[in-house]
DNA sequence: ACCTGAACACCGTTCAAGT
DNA sequence: ACCTGAACACCGTTCAAGT
């Protein structure tokens, strides 16, 4: 097996998933595909840049797509992406930690983000709001996932709704309500 | 100047403020305080509880106090209260890491928080729901000011506004709004 | 009770030198 | 072009031994 760019990169999402963040080292990566550190660094940057194309393996998958067609309205369209992005980073060990590495560094094919905005144009909201609004969404996933990945990691796993479900409906709700123009100007 | 818990968790936010996350390490914490490493051990559990007790010193501070009968309405108060907390935190490098930490130990006494969960249900949440909305904006600020301290890091600190306003109005809308009545159920 | 000294088991990054 | 070996400058945590 050669060491190219995307046995670094498949590689460590292998790590990330199995053992999580904290064991995701440059040494340790070195060590799983039997090469010495130094030679990691001939196809990756550094590590925050490797971080960012886990993110980006992690997020560009079809199975986070939704066709705006497909539902009743724009706004069904955000819940449902919501959801499966949600589903989808839950499993994954630390995924908020790495996905906000990828966009402190400004990378722009984090396709989920991408599809967000655009449906929430299609919901009526400007560009602008539109990115404002993703923002919001964003936040939320992202704290709600690190959230209960917390309460998973040290001690039991309540069964019981964390609230993610109510407080993005409460969102999109506010997001999209036609009482949109703003209150105050 | 003895060494106690107090003068260690003052000089941690000292580095915090002036140097940021990456500069706060034990070992550098015990060089500001003229100790060996080994010592802040018998003065703290570990890096994290250290880390937490930063945190509510952070935000235990009168500053960040919000009196509902000042506003018109509790929701008034909540955006005054959180519109305090993204001004108090964003000049403190890394701050929603910091705080972050304190929220995954379940740190019980951190006044703002305990203060938003009580004006939303003043706002006429039950207990569960103003538990929701509490994680909903609070992951609305820590991510906002997380999205802003990166791009003034390595960047123009872009004059224009970043959105925590209009997305924080538009969720405190949904979460208040009178159609509150569960869409689904 | 409180602190030192020193160790243990790690990090990310760089770079001359090899092939 | 790609990798090794080795170094540099760090980490958090523990613990016998001192005072």
């Amino acid at each position: 097996m050669a060491l190219t760019q995307l046995t670094v990169v498949d590689t460590a999402v292998d790590i990330l998933q199995q053992f999580g963040l904290a064991d995701l080292s440059m040494r340790r990566l070195a060590k799983e595909l039997d090469v010495q550190v130094g030679a990691l660094y001939w196809h990756v940057k550094n590590k925050q840049e490797l971080l960012a194309q886990v993110a980006a393996k992690l997020l560009n998958t079809p199975a986070l797509a939704v066709r705006a067609e497909d539902f009743a309205s724009p706004g069904e369209a955000v819940l449902q992406l919501m959801r499966k992005l949600y589903l989808a980073l839950l499993p994954i060990q630390d995924s908020p930690e790495v996905i906000e590495v990828a966009s402190a560094m400004q990378v722009k094919d984090l396709q989920p983000v991408l599809l967000l905005r655009s449906l929430l144009q299609q919901a009526g909201l400007d560009a602008e709001r539109a990115c404002f609004g993703q923002q919001l969404l964003l936040n939320h996933v992202l704290g709600s996932v690190a959230y209960r990945q917390n309460l998973i990691q040290l001690d039991v796993a309540s069964e019981e709704s964390d609230g993610y479900d109510w407080g993005l409906q409460r969102a999109v709700a506010g997001l999209l309500s036609p009482a949109c123009a703003t209150a105050q100007d």
